[in-house]
DNA sequence: ACCGCGTCCTGTTAGC
DNA sequence: TGCTAACAGGACGCGG
């Protein structure tokens, strides 16, 4: 469910909220959702910075841990300043000392909230490629991991060991405002350079929208996203400029594109 | 090594 | 209307 703007969304509304406040213990709904490494269930500190890598929210203490955040499909964090309002799918709840609660709420349970100490290198982080944001995420870039691969494109930049953030959404409308089929091979995508440049385009005006809410993604106020109302093809029956999209599945995806504008 | 499929869950929606 | 099957924005493990 949320992707790279999604998470960025929330990591950007979270940080004034919880930077600074002492983590005092984690209750846990559900043990799935909740995993501890052998940290225990105590006081772990200040919060001194919450970061995003990929689609992972990254939150580090003082005391000597972090704990990583994934949302999966269906996860959402939501701030309760002063009571929680349990919902049904609340899975854990991290509790401040100076009060106020964050609430892990997940209706599938695919995500959860996972505990490390500090110097714990963490396999889901650094199998992760490029951040698509940054001056890394470039032509020589993307031409190095797709000129042998066989597998469409499409496929290849949902795969988070080359890019750290894409969904299916966002690979969906990037590859039409590049003008690529996504059906085609990695290897004989030429268009590295308007791949690159649409990515980034995408990414940040989804960014400015905060996000697109399709069913269940809420902010951490529990706001909606904007970004939905820009979407060209995804879920949609037309194109921007009235031809038909065509819908029809990639390694078990949905991928929508436009016959005509996507060659 | 690469690539696609099945799987973890539950709620919603489309179709009969 | 009511039931059932398919589908949903993610990521990992497995087997071909």
């Amino acid at each position: 469910m949320p992707e790279l703007p999604e998470v960025e969304t929330i990591v950007r509304e979270l940080r004034p909220i919880i930077i600074g406040r002492s983590w005092e213990k984690m209750d846990v709904y559900l043990e799935r959702c909740a995993i501890f490494n052998d940290v225990p269930n105590l006081p772990l500190g200040k919060i001194t910075a919450v970061e995003r890598r990929g689609k992972y929210i990254i939150i580090y203490l003082d005391g000597g841990y972090k704990a990583v955040v994934h949302l999966r499909m269906t996860g959402k964090l939501v701030w309760h300043a002063t009571k929680i309002i349990h919902s049904k799918y609340t899975r854990t709840v991290i509790v401040f000392a100076e009060g106020g609660f964050l609430t892990f709420e997940d209706i599938r349970t695919f995500g959860g909230v996972h505990l490390y100490r500090e110097e714990a290198i963490v396999s889901a982080l650094t199998g992760l490629g490029v951040e698509p944001l940054t001056s890394g995420f470039s032509v020589s870039y993307l031409r190095e991991k797709l000129q042998k691969k066989m597998a469409p494109i499409k496929t290849l930049l949902l795969n988070q060991a080359i890019v750290a953030g894409l969904g299916n959404i966002y690979v969906v409308e990037i590859l039409y405002r590049a003008k690529v089929r996504p059906d085609r091979s990695g290897k004989d995508v030429k268009e590295l350079g308007l791949i690159v440049e649409k990515t980034k385009e995408v990414l940040e005006e989804a960014i400015n929208h905060n996000g697109t809410t399709i069913s269940d993604y809420r902010r951490v106020d529990d706001k909606t996203g904007d970004f939905q109302n820009f979407l060209r093809v995804y879920q949609k029956e037309n194109c921007p400029l009235g031809h038909p999209v065509t819908r029809f599945k990639q390694a078990g995806r949905t991928t929508y594109f436009c016959e005509k504008c996507q060659k």
